[in-house]
RNA sequence: CGGGAUGUGGCGCAGCUUGGUUUAGCGCGCUUGCCUUGGGAGCAAGAGGUCGCGGGUUCGAGUCCCGCCAUCCCGACCA
């Protein structure tokens, strides 16, 4: 429990809750936050914290610093307005392209709205240490971020302007990184157990980079924005990007080779096309796809039941950037119109193959002639391959590439994600410190990011029902929420007020001290989602006994008044029991 | 940026197809009074809207046409 909370009678605090759903809101989160008056929309991806949002908010962020303060992490707060030097340091003024919010000043000086801040954290260490003695170090904050999101999304879940905790770790050597990595990997596990969130940890693709190790803590959720793969045998999970599996297909009957032959398809383009067109199964094909690597044309074959997974293929390439040829390339490449390119007879261009193709006998691909398809290909008879590689993409019935059994596919909410950096910014940046060995050398970092407001989204997806939000302990706004029924009866009215003001010594309270009919208090309460409910009617009282009801269970119990106290720490102690690390 | 949808008191919506019975309406909320207190009470009386913005058509536009803006959804994008 953290520190004293100062007196909250709802008849004062502002908590605006709304009996209908928000038009604009589809997902159960957000739709929550709004009707709860935790948050309200500014402009699309930006939101408001009212009051109690914040209290939630708060909430988080505190364990997230003790956590990262346990690990040995230190706490700063750097600008969120950085000048563009910095980032051009890097490249990343470039890279990061539109999604980059810049401003510019009076006297005309670039500066860039921090959407991370490896740049900044770097700089620092570049300045402050030179030696071994002083690594390695941890440097975090929890701090405001800017990116200028192609699309914000489901309220809080995908803003413009939005909290993220980022640290990172500078070390002498990669042993070192491993360690600060492991120490994160463990601060995470338990800053989500804490908040009451259940994750799976899933590989992710380190991407242009160029880190050596990558993984995110992902909530299960149908909305959530990325498709995990995930094997429910061995514990292999990865995201889809990232994810390895193989082909859950019966092998082909064997068939004799056949005798390669050009065939009429006149408008025949699509594998859909295709599979009607020869009456076959998408397996039976070669599909082509001409690609441009860093600008040079590249042809990638796959069976054509498979999809391609363009960030296996970019890695696979070592392409910086990848994207499917147009028109005039193609039509160049192949000497032929789009939706017929095959294999045979391709020439000038490195041809790269999916492991899947392997297997087909007697396969079906475009000839590079318009309207015209080969049948009876074979691989090495009549093409040839460069090079295999492993571009496909996983999908239902795919088998899990360590045991073979059957993968499953869930969609996931990534709120944090820790990263083996590497040198790429004290290369960049050229930090240094001198060793041991009195040889001078770069500092190998990782880098460490939680999303602080999709935390509290996330733990809504997961702890809601029809009337409301279910806070766990932890985040609870308030612990205890007292609901005087009737507040104009004198003896209601006074004992609750009492009970308020003792148990406000020990737990956060909130009193519903409002002149409403019981109803609209039930409500609300249920909306606002304490954990605990304390209910004073005249009834009870007669008997010396006020109602205790648990949000999560909405079990309800008579307690007499002279063993409440006890009754309340006893059920608390044990909310936070289930939340302990 | 492509596709789709929406924009009418604070919130949720109807009205638009077929322009004039609309003085723009309903539910919730709000104000005042009475009444009521175990799951968003009841009665009565009120306040609150240049119908997203701009232009056009018309005798007449919330309603039709054009342009713009905003919001939401799908996609592209997302170290």
């Amino acid at each position: 429990m953290y520190g004293s909370y100062k007196i909250m009678r709802m008849s004062h605090l502002f908590v605006p809750t709304l009996k209908e759903e928000p038009a604009e809101a589809v997902i159960t989160s957000h739709k929550l936050m709004i009707r709860a008056a935790l948050i309200r929309k500014l402009a699309a991806g930006l939101y408001s914290y009212l009051p109690l949002g914040l209290k939630v908010f708060k909430k988080v962020e505190n364990i997230i610093r003790e956590e990262m303060d346990k690990a040995g992490a230190q706490e700063f707060s750097l600008p969120i307005l950085t000048p563009a030097e910095l980032w051009q340091e890097t490249q990343r003024w470039d890279v990061f392209g539109p999604e980059l919010m810049r401003i510019r000043d009076r006297q005309d000086h670039d500066f860039a709205l921090g959407p991370t801040h490896e740049e900044v954290f770097t700089d620092i260490v570049r300045q402050e240490i030179s030696s071994y003695k002083q690594l390695p170090v941890n440097f975090y904050q929890i701090k405001t971020k800017f990116r200028d999101e192609i699309r914000p999304r489901f309220g809080v879940m995908r803003c413009r302007e939005f909290t993220m905790k980022d640290a990172y770790s500078f070390d002498i050597d990669e042993k070192g990184l491993d360690r600060s990595y492991k120490a994160m990997r463990k601060a995470y596990e338990n800053i989500f157990k804490r908040c009451g969130l259940n994750t799976v940890i899933v590989q992710a693709d380190v991407g242009a980079m160029g880190g050596t190790q990558s993984e995110e803590f992902m909530v299960v959720s149908d909305v959530g924005e990325e498709v995990l793969v995930l094997c429910p045998s061995c514990g292999y999970a990865a995201n889809l990007e990232k994810a390895e599996s193989r082909d859950g297909t019966r092998p082909a009957k064997s068939e004799k080779i056949a005798k390669m032959a050009e065939v009429d398809t006149p408008d025949v383009k699509t594998i859909e096309d295709l599979t009607g067109f020869f009456k076959t199964a998408p397996g039976k094909f070669i599909k082509t796809i001409i690609c441009l690597s860093d600008g040079n044309p590249i042809a990638v074959l796959a069976r054509g039941d498979i999809e391609i997974n363009e960030t296996k293929l970019k890695n696979a390439v070592q392409s910086r950037q990848l994207e499917l040829a147009d028109e005039k390339t193609i039509e160049k490449v192949t000497k032929a119109p789009v939706g017929f390119a095959g294999p045979v007879g391709l020439k000038n261009i490195m041809i790269y193959a999916d492991e899947s193709v392997k297997g087909i006998v007697n396969g079906i691909t475009g000839a590079n002639k318009k309207d015209r398809h080969l049948k009876n290909v074979n691989l090495d008879r009549d093409y040839k391959v460069d090079k295999f590689i492993d571009v496909r993409k996983a999908a239902e019935g795919d088998l899990c590439a360590k045991c073979s059994k059957k993968l499953s596919f869930k969609r996931g909410i990534e709120v944090g994600h820790i990263f083996k950096l590497g040198l790429k910014y004290t290369k960049s940046m050229d930090v240094k410190f001198l060793d041991k060995d009195q040889k001078e050398k770069l500092p190998i970092m990782g880098c460490y990011g939680i999303g602080v407001d999709r935390t509290v989204a996330a733990i809504i997806e997961q702890s809601s029902d029809q009337d409301g939000i279910i806070w766990p302990i932890t985040v609870a706004p308030f612990e205890i929420i007292i609901i005087a029924l009737n507040v104009n009866e004198k003896k209601v009215k006074d004992i609750s007020e009492k009970l308020y003001h003792n148990l406000s010594r020990s737990f956060q309270v909130l009193f519903e001290d409002r002149d409403l009919s019981p109803g609209f208090k039930f409500k609300d309460a249920d909306l606002i989602g304490c954990p605990i409910k304390i209910i004073i009617s005249e009834k009870n009282l007669q008997n010396d006994q006020v109602e205790v009801k648990t949000r999560r269970t909405r079990k309800v119990e008579s307690v007499p008044l002279k063993d409440l106290e006890t009754k309340i720490k006893e059920l608390i102690d044990n909310e936070y029991k289930s939340f302990q690390v």
